[in-house]
DNA sequence: GTTGCCAAGTTTTTT
DNA sequence: ACTTGGCAAC
């Protein structure tokens, strides 16, 4: 049982903070909600909260707090380390504190839980790339058409299920149309195939999570005891399935519970569970995050205290007015009064750029003049948000020709990289040789004899026997011929195997053969596997830059390798405490060191993100979208595309709801800057290698204008390089043509039979008919070049009246 | 089994 | 515009 809190804290964990924030850190019993204005010292009032339990005698390994990313997790448990060693110089009170994110926390716990979720501990986590490959095998082998049941758009439905906690059954059972019914049939094939392959995807690591929990009494039970204490940061961007788990961690306080929650209500003691968050900064509704999981935390947990952080310590009055005066026109929300003591500051500065390039050398200018001017501000101060990826791209090719130094924060964008897949595809079936997508992947790379032909048939007799693919190759050399199958491709399968077999030593990791640690093996499967000669013939044959940095990226691979072995803490774990294994048949042990340790590996790779590499001890700009800059400061921020279409974006714009998501989302990028805040939208944007004409953001209008300088310097003739704008057309400009509308599907953007339209090669011509769905088509008779039938979303159509 | 060309899809945001 | 996958030819 937790102590008793005592009246008061250490001194030094609340000097310095607000009154609502020290109530924030003392209140430690009980559900408490926590709403956390932007800027409002929200990771300070945390950590500090944490050390504060320990301080009072709370065992660490009795807390849980989840975070939103890795890297929030890893900042945070290092702030709560320093705070705990000031306290009395003692650095190891914090040890079997839990900081992870859902994904990591769900991921330890399937593994450590495996039997009980219906899961083989080695299960490997498929990245949406494999999600991709599995589901157009599945729809394959339904032998349905891929083209009406595109893989991205089927996944994008079972990921929607998936964090609703509908599994393949309940879809089925729900679903009434011929879509939901055909979808329903890929949806089970789907899952099957996965749990065949010993796999789960993102999703699942919620979704079993949850049934888990909810399931097997055991297993909430021990869990239950052990956390007492839980923390959620970022709370407004948690889904059902995480809002199901944690209500399943703390334990229901009343009657009342979710509803899925299958549980009868235990008079379990009032849990102490503080979510902390603000509805005003909830970015990911489309990722199924559901904001009235904070709306509704007080009448969740009845008594439930709540504490309104609103003063601001990050930002200057004038960015912090301009904040305040966007959100406010969100309907849906509940109010929040930003306020600061700062006086001063400069204004917003809103700037309109003749195109992207203009755009871009214009903030690349104002960095620059920001770092030599007198405040001298750093590099790794400075960020530019944009909407999409897509945007990156011309900034990166000013800030290189300026020579400033700016990073990317693209997480997952090492991994992505074809060698890098490739030698992790080995990896993961030397981790899991159930695991079919890797070896489909890397079986015959390099080539090795093992072709097309081959495989279907070793595929075929797999899913006959209802058995892995590298089970069947292991027995074909031994007591069974695969008939038909030629003499050559049996002897290669049989190389391939012993190859397999020698670095694992024959499924044990033990013996003379098998690698010494991680980064011995991740070395010897680039090399024995022939990916590193394949890659520098490949490099030497081609010579080009690219290629030889495959080789590279190969050996960087193993130095990571390296450091993951240096930096693994077993320890912390949160899935292996004390006590766990007297309740349940302990696994720990079970796997030899080497196969845990590439394990969990493996599994830090698929659950990196974004954020996770923001880098603030580089000397660099971070350039990075407005969702991965949530939680960040900066000193100097740019905003780039503020453009209807781009922020809103396009695909945004159907619903009210949709709309306040991304007013948010600017919201979000504003509330990032401190001192210095630089808005810019381009009048001319080259999309798909057309430049177009944009329409300013509604977001633009929607500014304080006392607080911001706006500057016209669209049409202002600079000596600058030569970006010189050529027009378009002159019909096109004026009293012809309205601005290129995006159709969508509800409406082609008023795109019918008769409408006279511009298309920027074909001219001129008239619509002859318009076919209707979300892949609307529309045939035109074109005045020069006859008729065509063009896709109304790409073909950049402008109605001419 | 490999290479090279043509057609199609692509662009929202990500754990 | 740019990448990717499918398919035909070598």
């Amino acid at each position: 049982m937790p102590p008793s809190p005592p009246t008061v804290a250490q001194p030094s964990l609340l000097e310095g903070l607000t009154e609502p924030q020290q109530r924030a850190v003392l209140c430690t019993e009980g559900p408490l909600l926590v709403l956390a204005a932007a800027g409002s010292g929200k990771t300070r009032v945390i950590t500090r909260r944490i050390a504060h339990l320990i301080g009072m005698g709370v065992p660490p390994w009795s807390i849980l707090a989840l975070t939103f990313t890795n890297k929030a997790a890893g900042e945070m448990r290092e702030r709560v380390e320093t705070l705990l060693r000031g306290a009395d110089g003692n650095d190891r009170r914090y040890r079997g504190l839990t900081v992870t994110t859902f994904h990591s926390l769900c991921a330890r716990l399937l593994r450590r839980y495996a039997e009980a979720a219906g899961l083989k501990p080695e299960f490997s986590i498929y990245d949406s790339g494999d999600q991709w490959t599995l589901c157009k095998k599945t729809v394959e082998a339904l032998e349905m058409s891929t083209s009406n049941w595109p893989p991205r758009s089927v996944l994008a439905t079972i990921s929607a299920a998936k964090n609703e906690l509908l599994d393949a059954a309940a879809y089925a059972a729900r679903a009434g149309d011929f879509y939901s019914k055909s979808l329903s049939k890929i949806y089970t094939a789907y899952e099957k195939a996965l749990r065949a392959a010993g796999a789960v995807d993102f999703d699942d690591l919620l979704v079993l999570t949850a049934k888990l929990l909810r399931d097997n009494a055991q297993v909430r039970a021990e869990l239950r005891s052990r956390w007492q204490y839980i923390l959620i940061d970022e709370y407004q961007d948690t889904n059902h399935a995480q809002l199901v788990i944690a209500t399943l961690l703390a334990g229901e306080p009343t009657g009342k519970k979710p509803k899925d929650d299958g549980e009868p209500a235990a008079p379990a003691a009032i849990p102490n569970i503080c979510v902390v968050g603000d509805p005003d900064q909830a970015i990911y509704g489309w990722r199924g995050a559901d904001i009235s999981n904070i709306l509704q935390f007080e009448e969740q947990y009845p008594g439930a205290k709540v504490i309104t952080l609103g003063e601001n310590f990050r930002s200057t009055a004038p960015i912090l007015a301009v904040a305040d005066k966007l959100i406010r026109n969100n309907k849906r929300r509940k109010h929040k009064d930003l306020f600061t003591s700062k006086h001063g500051g400069e204004r917003v500065q809103v700037t309109l750029c003749r195109d992207e390039q203009h755009e871009a050398s214009l903030i690349v200018d104002w960095m620059k003049r920001l770092q030599s001017g007198p405040e001298s501000t750093p590099w790794r101060e400075m960020a530019v948000f944009y909407r999409t990826n897509a945007l990156s791209r011309v900034m990166e090719d000013a800030f290189r020709a300026a020579g400033v130094p700016y990073t990317i924060a693209r997480g997952t964008a090492f991994y992505e990289r074809e060698e890098i897949k490739n030698a992790l595809s080995y990896l993961r079936l030397v981790a899991n040789r159930s695991d079919d997508v890797s070896l489909s992947r890397i079986v015959n790379m390099p080539t090795r004899g093992i072709g097309e032909a081959s495989m279907e048939r070793i595929e075929l007799h797999a899913r006959q026997a209802g058995s892995p693919i590298y089970a069947i190759m292991a027995a074909m050399g031994k007591d069974r011929e695969l008939d038909s199958l030629a003499p050559r491709a049996t002897g290669a399968v049989g190389k391939f195997v012993e190859m397999v077999e020698e670095w694992t030593g024959g499924g044990t990791f033990l013996g003379s053969k098998v690698p010494t640690s991680l980064s011995d093996l991740v070395e010897r499967v680039i090399k024995e596997s022939g990916l590193e000669k394949m890659y520098d013939t490949q490099a030497k044959t081609s010579g080009s830059d690219a290629d030889a940095q495959r080789l590279d990226n190969l050996s960087e691979l193993v130095s990571s390798a390296r450091q993951f072995e240096m930096e693994f803490d077993v320890d912390s774990d949160p899935a292996e405490f004390p006590g766990a294994d007297v309740l349940m048949e302990g696994r720990k042990g079970d796997a030899p060191p080497l196969l845990s340790m590439l394990r969990a590996y493996l599994e830090s790779i698929a659950l990196v993100a974004d954020a996770d590499t923001v880098d603030p001890t580089q000397g660099a700009v971070t350039l990075m979208t407005l969702h991965a800059a949530k939680g960040l400061e900066f000193s100097a921020a740019a905003i780039i595309g503020l453009e209807e279409g781009l922020l809103p974006h396009s695909r945004a714009q159907e619903s009210e709801d949709q709309l306040e998501e991304e007013r948010r989302l600017c919201f979000v990028g504003i509330t990032r800057a401190m001192k210095h805040l630089q808005i810019t939208s381009a009048k001319y944007r080259t999309i798909r290698g057309v430049a177009e004409r944009t329409i300013r953001s509604r977001f633009l209008e929607e500014f304080d204008p006392q607080n911001t300088h706006v500057s016209d310097q669209a049409d202002v003739l600079s000596g600058l390089e030569g970006t010189t704008w050529v027009e378009p057309s002159r019909s096109a400009r004026g009293a012809h043509s309205e601005p290129a509308s995006t159709p969508s599907a509800s409406n082609n953007g008023g795109f019918t039979a008769g409408t006279k339209v511009r298309h920027p090669q074909f001219g001129l011509g008239t619509i002859k008919s318009v076919s209707g769905g979300s892949q609307a088509r529309a045939v035109v008779q074109f005045d020069g070049v006859g008729v065509k039938t063009l896709v109304l979303e790409y073909a950049r159509l402008q109605i001419v009246r």
